[in-house]
DNA sequence: GGATGATTGTGAAAAACTTAACGACTATCT
DNA sequence: AGATAGTCGTTAAGTTTTTCACAATCATCC
């Protein structure tokens, strides 16, 4: 439909779902309208960055007033694609895995975790969380074509095995958990989120950069 | 010590726990040295962008030759604190929790989790993962002093009771995995890892970015 | 021992992102 | 109706991060 929606930073589209998270609250509580500066505490992201984030997609509010909730939640729903279900698979249900599969990600996301796969036979066949588990053999057949992302949660030795079986397979994008950097051709989308790696550079900072004091009060 | 080690872009210091492990694996099979292009296609990091990174430590290589594996390593080691252990406590085991107290962060990590808490009697008082599960009303007097950071994984509607409670603990920083933007003051860090804006995010990505079809042949 | 090829460290440019500031406009109150 | 306080969208400035490109240097081979 609109092929030239190419102008958004990364960095914007990074925070439209936390957006569209906070109008969806709002919503629910009934409120009418928002200023930029309401929803920056919120998010906490600087209000001129919302204002500029918003911009790129055209004038959504009104000067004086601030954005209406049901517009943004309106706006939001359609941009972030909420009204088709987004399928997902689920790779390795291990302690990470199964934490995943118990949570609804359907919530506030529409996303749905349809398959888990895994090599372990005490857990094929069962269902948890709702979400059905299959043996990695039949990954393939059960994945091709109809499911959009993967979320990598194997150990990081199969990760790239892994990966290669679910590019033949048609996905488009990995949500990758291991400490792997697993290699993918160029139409591939992959986004590592490595929890030592947070929690190591947390540390980091924590010692390299002292924050300030407050001496004010905060707000 | 080194009070001016304030010069490091932050986003150079979030990629050196990444480094530091490539470099672990090096150096565990026995690679004497490396280069920039080496470590590029490791990590997934422009070469240009690693050496621009390394060189803000100095000169830690050597020109026509490389780095030193055995020398960046120790560097590294240095640089990231990992003689001395970081203890940490978790907060709320729960699936999320529980999968992370299963999880070594020592192996490649110099952090330790040291507590969990909880409110459910049936939990506390054992061990996961080698980690004693005490009681929330307890966190004060356990945390008090002694520990540096904080995993925050409640149930969101005790995000922020619970932040403030570590807070006065004296906590200095939080890696929270709750949807909640936490509210702290200025002089602790919270650092937000939310799972469902990665899904969601990952989606928006796949429809709104599509990725050149790659018509070379990758190397 | 000189030629060759590899690789660093960095100055300079480019790109990406954030923030400040303000004109234009709105709602609301008296 | 006019004054007031609030708010957006955007221009421009500032900041941070990435990338290019190359002189300086080193290892190695013949
Ligand atoms: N648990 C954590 O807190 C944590 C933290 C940081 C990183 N990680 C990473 O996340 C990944 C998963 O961690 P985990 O703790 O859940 O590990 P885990 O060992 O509990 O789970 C791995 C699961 O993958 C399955 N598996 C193994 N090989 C497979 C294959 N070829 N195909 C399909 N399934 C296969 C196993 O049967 C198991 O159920 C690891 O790479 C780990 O390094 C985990
Ligand atoms: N599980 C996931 O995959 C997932 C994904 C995205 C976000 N999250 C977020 O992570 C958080 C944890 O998720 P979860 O699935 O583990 O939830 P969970 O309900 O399984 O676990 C929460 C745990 O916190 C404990 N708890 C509740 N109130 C507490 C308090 N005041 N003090 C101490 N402990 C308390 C509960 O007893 C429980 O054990 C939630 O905020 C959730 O939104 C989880």
């Amino acid at each position: 439909m609109d092929i030239e929606q190419h102008k958004i930073p990364q960095a914007t589209a990074k925070r439209l779902p936390l957006y569209y998270r906070f109008i969806n609250n709002l919503h629910s509580q009934g409120k009418q309208r928002v200023s930029s500066k309401e929803l920056s505490e919120a998010v906490k992201v600087d209000s001129a960055t919302i204002r500029r984030d918003f911009s790129y997609f055209g004038a959504l509010g009104k000067k004086g007033y601030g954005y209406n909730v049901e517009y943004l939640l309106s706006f939001f729903r359609k941009t972030l694609d909420q009204d088709e279900i987004t399928k997902v698979a689920l790779i390795g249900v291990g302690n990470l895995g199964t934490a995943f599969l118990h949570y609804n990600f359907m919530k506030n996301n529409n996303t749905k975790i349809e398959y888990a796969f895994d090599t372990n036979a005490e857990k094929i066949g069962t269902e948890i969380g709702g979400v059905p588990v299959k043996h990695i053999d039949d990954l393939e057949d059960i994945v091709k074509g109809d499911i959009t992302a993967a979320i990598l949660t194997v150990p990081s030795s199969a990760a790239q095995g892994i990966t290669d079986r679910l590019v033949k397979s048609g996905v488009s994008g990995i949500l990758n958990f291991t400490p792997a950097r697993i290699t993918v051709p160029d139409h591939i989308r992959v986004h590592h989120i490595d929890l030592s790696i947070e929690l190591q550079a947390l540390v980091y900072f924590l010692k390299h950069y002292p924050l300030e004091e407050n001496t004010e009060q905060e707000e």
